[in-house]
DNA sequence: ATCATACATTGACATTGATCGATTCGAGAT
DNA sequence: ATCTCGAATCGATCAATGTCAATGTATGAT
């Protein structure tokens, strides 16, 4: 009901632990190659996809990309899944609503 | 009807250059200072806030705050609005959005 | 056991970023 | 004009970040 008068961004309801997490994630987002990273993820088959298919289209070396797919785990938007060889991210819930 | 199968994230329908403008956005929004800035504004009465209520919560300088809000402003999350000796900064849509 | 493949980790370097104090600017009020 | 107050800009400092080459690690194939 106060919904018109009160603005009900994330803002209000959030703990000062919470607001440091969540600039962690926004800060994780805020770099072009890992949002791009985020992006050929949700793409991939499966909504999924391993180092081997992401280092190319991003012109980086193999060990940035892995640098950085570890800072988006971290922050808790992508998850990590040994397959075999292959290393497979995936978006978390987090990921899906900050980038719905 | 692809929605079940096709993650909609953001990602697969943003240009290059959208991805390096939200990145900038989520850059902005990814420092705990800045965030917290965000959601001050949005508490304040009409959704808004001048530099000199915003400054006391933070522990920082004023010309920190002005600072953090210039990034805001420049990365389209903030307005700014002088009326009399006070600037008043305000939520943009794209604010809103990202913060919903 | 050896080798190749797929990633992760480390160490170094250059760049960016957050912060402050000091100064400047602009808008009323005197 | 001068003064004051709110805010922006400048210059400097120190920490954090993005990047790479080199090395390390684990997994599967030979």
């Amino acid at each position: 009901m106060y919904d018109k008068y009160v603005a009900h961004t994330v803002s209000l309801t959030k703990s000062p632990k919470d607001v440091e997490r969540l600039a962690e994630q926004f800060k994780a987002l805020g770099d072009g190659t890992r949002l791009s990273l985020m992006m050929a993820v949700a793409a991939g088959e499966n909504a999924e996809a391993c180092v081997c298919d992401l280092t190319p289209d991003t012109g980086l070396a193999q060990s940035t990309v892995s640098h950085h797919l570890k800072m988006l785990v971290d922050a808790g938007l992508l998850t990590r899944t040994q397959r075999g060889k292959w290393a497979f991210y995936a978006l978390t819930k987090d990921a899906q609503k900050l980038l719905k």
